[in-house]
DNA sequence: ATGAAAGCGCTAACAA
DNA sequence: TTGTTAGCGCTTTCAT
């Protein structure tokens, strides 16, 4: 593999000059510059990003972390990461740390030795003191999930104002008993959601009984199946179930099914994210939507800020509700 | 930041001292080791990738292409596929594609340009021919889909195998009307897959029918509802489908719900893949699973392999028929 | 417009 | 066991 001096020795020019046509410096004679060209296609030489690297001390890749990849709250997120990061010519890593500091470790070092400029963390498991500590001298942007004590900047919706407009939606369908399927307190997001919840039944005078409470421990399909189980089986039912996500809200469709009821019939269902297979099952869901895409950007642009050395700001996008065939008669 | 001139000096060594104590090379005396051990703390200094990458030119990334990283089909090869890099230390980059020759170029450049270490292909819709380019001076596996002609290294299963023993399950229940959705024919698989299904269908002597073959352009949810309504405006119609991928098959359970038949009463359905919401659905999805963890293990052992410099070969992998209520009376 | 040379941070060959 | 030094491939400052 060919590098900078032999392109330049090929050429007759010094490394200088070919380091100043790969990069389209604009002091080349055009003549300086097709003889270099020339050299290049020539030799097949490729520029090593491993030496620019150095020299630049950057790495042009940013890490984001995410529990898991087969979760597909991320996608539409990571889409928008990825246009903003290649528009800015960046790379960037997929780092899941299946909720296992370890993993975390390997990833909070790869930007501590250079390997990457900076890091998007989506993980709501995540050490938030290391993470904390990693932002003080590293750019670190919180996506979704964020800490509502440290410093780092974040991106997120409301999760109260969306939880309460999806118990709200229920309640002027002429639900009274409405359950709430949660996913842990030690989230943040769960405490918002719960208030949203709490908010919503409040303002209309509606009986709130801790039993119509359900908190998993996974945002899963199986995790919604049993919360679904549990729910039918008190003496006195709900009408109407919002999940916190919408493989949760999957897994309810799905007992509620095998139990004999019909879903919005007997039991309406309100879920959360808009994945892609909420629209795929039978009935449809209705659910609250993210705006996914714009997320990424955002954090994406955030971070690239960052390093530039920018200050950032913290920002709240808006959600939408989305009305479909689980709560529709 | 400190650098490693820095720890030097400060424990009173020279660089290569540090620098031995960095890869825990044997010959150093504990006590000078621990000089440099307590400098390194004291400056908290971390080592830069940088250097040690040009130094040593390597970057220790691989390659990961997909087409979609919204597609669930990959998530378990992925994990695999993480599981050895992490291992042999490595990292990997998730690189989605799109499809589109652009994003493709930016990928097959980083290895060119050092900055990756190798290459892994899933996409099917690959470059072939630069893709085999590529190969020539670089390490490159592929994996699931491959070039039959090239010499690029594959791990894959035997996809003419698999469906036909997908459609002899189908026809040893008593279906003799057998429909296939398939996905394009620019594809090895599909073609492949085509050939099992026909020589099941040869071997007992059942029917064979052009408008039983649907083939579509993507293997997602709208295309397998499309696929089944086609396939319900026959005048003959089919009494069991093979779809190939289970998004097609979940698709076309929708479609079948929605046209008041019942699966597998009046329909049976097989899919391909065992993609983690083929559980989810109601009825549960007949599919055939392929060891996708194994085979991203089994990738990334062989593209190691190849940076090593190593010979490696090509590897065909078992598959299994997971039987479920789709197919169970 | 071009070249010479320093240096980014590290590893390893060689010397002591 | 430890130090000295060259060099990985590139960019950039300073001369010319």
């Amino acid at each position: 593999m060919a590098n900078i001096q032999q392109v330049a020795q090929k050429a007759g020019v010094s490394v200088a000059t070919v380091s100043r046509v790969l990069n389209n410096r604009a002091s080349v004679r055009p003549k300086t510059r097709l003889k270099v060209e020339n050299a290049i296609k020539e030799l097949n030489y490729e520029p090593s990003m491993l030496g620019r690297n150095l020299r630049n001390s950057e790495s042009r890749l940013l890490l984001v972390l995410i529990p898991s990849i087969s979760n597909p709250f991320y996608t539409e997120i990571i889409k928008g990461i990825e246009n903003i990061a290649i528009i800015n010519n960046y790379n960037f890593l997929l780092c899941e740390t299946d909720s296992n500091p370890q993993r975390e470790n390997i990833y909070f070092n790869m930007v501590k030795n250079k390997l990457a400029d900076g890091l998007i963390s989506m993980d709501p498991t995540v050490n938030m003191q290391k993470l904390n500590e990693l932002a003080e001298s590293h750019p670190v942007i919180q996506c979704s999930e964020y800490d509502e004590d440290g410093t780092i900047p974040y991106v997120t919706i409301d999760n109260e104002l969306a939880a309460y407009h999806a118990v709200k939606h229920l309640i002027k369908l002429g639900n009274e008993n409405i359950a709430l399927i949660n996913s842990d307190e030690k989230y943040l997001y769960t405490r918002q959601r719960r208030k949203g919840y709490e908010r919503a039944l409040n303002e209309f005078h509606l009986p709130f009984r801790n039993e119509w409470m359900y908190n998993c421990e996974q945002l899963d399909f199986e995790n919604g199946v049993h919360a679904m189980r549990m729910l039918l089986q008190l003496r006195e039912k709900p009408s109407a179930v919002f999940a916190v996500s919408d493989t949760l809200a999957i897994g309810a469709l799905k007992e509620i099914n095998v139990s004999g009821l019909k879903v919005p019939g007997d039991i309406a269902v309100v879920g959360f994210d808009k994945i892609s297979f909420s629209n795929m099952t039978n009935p449809t869901l209705t659910t609250i939507a993210q705006p996914m895409y714009k997320m990424g950007c955002t954090a994406a642009n955030m971070l690239i800020n960052r390093i530039k050395g920018n200050k950032v700001e913290s920002i709240v996008l808006d959600h939408e509700l989305i009305i479909r065939e689980s709560t529709m008669g």
